[in-house]
DNA sequence: CGTACTTTTGAATCGCATCAAATCTGGTGG
DNA sequence: CCACCAGATTTGATGCGATTCAAAAGTACG
């Protein structure tokens, strides 16, 4: 990682009070660093400005299950009053991540009722996120995950793949063979476009 | 629902602010009563004390897509700030229930920081919880799922079910045949035992 | 130019969904 | 108390769809 001073990221900056802004550490990272490791003590919680950032845990039988794939956003808010890292966060493509050291935010909150309902409104939405999440889990098929990921994903039926499909395929829960063949079984039937770094619904 | 007025629960009230218990109303429901549905305005936060409780959403194909199921601790914490709910709750087991207006709660977190202090712990753990759901929903046999169920939510590999395998079957995004089968063969292996109104885990 | 990774296609296999039907269960009203 | 009903449980047969294994072709990057 190369620490950098560039501004602070707008969504980030509304989020933290004033004076803690000055503690953020803005880096940038590689593909295949590590962001940090299960078992860890939490010192900083990250905000991930672009790139990609993918949450695992090794299954019993040793396959990496990912929790979540983040390509922008607050990662580890869980963290918070934990005194481990509960998963494995891997860089898999050049990303530009603020560092903001966890005491300063427990601080902060403790002190400043309005940076609390921040907070809360931020962890409400990822309760949120998570449901739905877990929604388009319970979907049995490979099709239905991705219409419904492009649903609640997408941004008016677009969606922008910034490492590929493979790393989209593991946060469907599904291969990505199974991934590659829906797309283009989709693209066949006229319901989905793959232009130049997009999926883009067109029905609907 | 008929109003009544038990104790409060002691988690809830070490939840709430004192002032709060006061405006708390618990009531027993009957197995089938709808204890809000999607997009109906958020008046009260519930918390479920005993019984069983669904929150479901129907996918575009119309069949029921269970969200969560809660048998005891708070549902509907994201509907803090929302405007309306996302999804229906649905009473599937006789269950005793305490209503807090939401109001009242948004109130109290902006003027007391040891409770915003308290209510994001519980968000921050129903996060964690929500993970490793999405963990479990990742893993493809049902063999998997139901062994990680028994690791993550079971004490001392002990599960109690209220009201059968069937609605389990729903959490784990599995046809309750398949979930039958799955028992019954762990059974068979020596791996699971199952003692009235409970599912044990015998190894490990 | 070579290496590592993604993308793509193929074929075989397996597990689960699905449909069907029988049995069991708790609770209801007669 | 018993007949009855709704729902849960159980077992069976079938087909689909995803995993799995394999291998080739494309692509980015040093």
């Amino acid at each position: 990682m190369a620490a950098s001073f560039t501004q602070l990221h707008q969504e980030l900056a509304e989020l933290l009070p004033a004076d803690l802004r000055a503690a953020c550490v803005t880096s940038r990272y590689a593909k295949g660093e590590q962001l940090f490791s299960a078992g860890q003590k939490p010192t900083y919680m990250f905000f991930i400005s672009s790139g990609e950032v993918l949450l695992e845990r090794l299954s019993r039988q040793g396959e990496a299950i990912v929790l979540q794939r983040t390509r922008h956003g607050i990662v580890s808010e869980a963290s918070l009053q934990s005194a481990r890292y509960h998963c494995d966060a891997k860089v898999i493509a050049s990303s530009e991540i603020t560092g903001v050291p966890i005491h300063r935010i427990a601080a902060a909150l403790a002190s400043d009722p309005a940076f609390s309902s921040r907070w809360i409104g931020m962890l409400n939405r990822e309760v949120k996120r998570l449901r739905l999440q877990c929604e388009r889990l319970s979907l049995h098929k490979v099709q239905d995950r991705l219409l419904h990921f492009l649903e609640t994903e997408g941004q008016q039926g677009k969606y922008p793949l910034s490492s590929g499909l493979k790393s989209l395929a593991g946060e469907l829960g599904v291969t990505h063979e199974a991934l590659y063949r829906c797309v283009s079984d989709l693209e066949k039937k006229g319901i989905l476009r793959r232009g130049d770094g997009y999926l883009i619904t067109l029905s609907r």
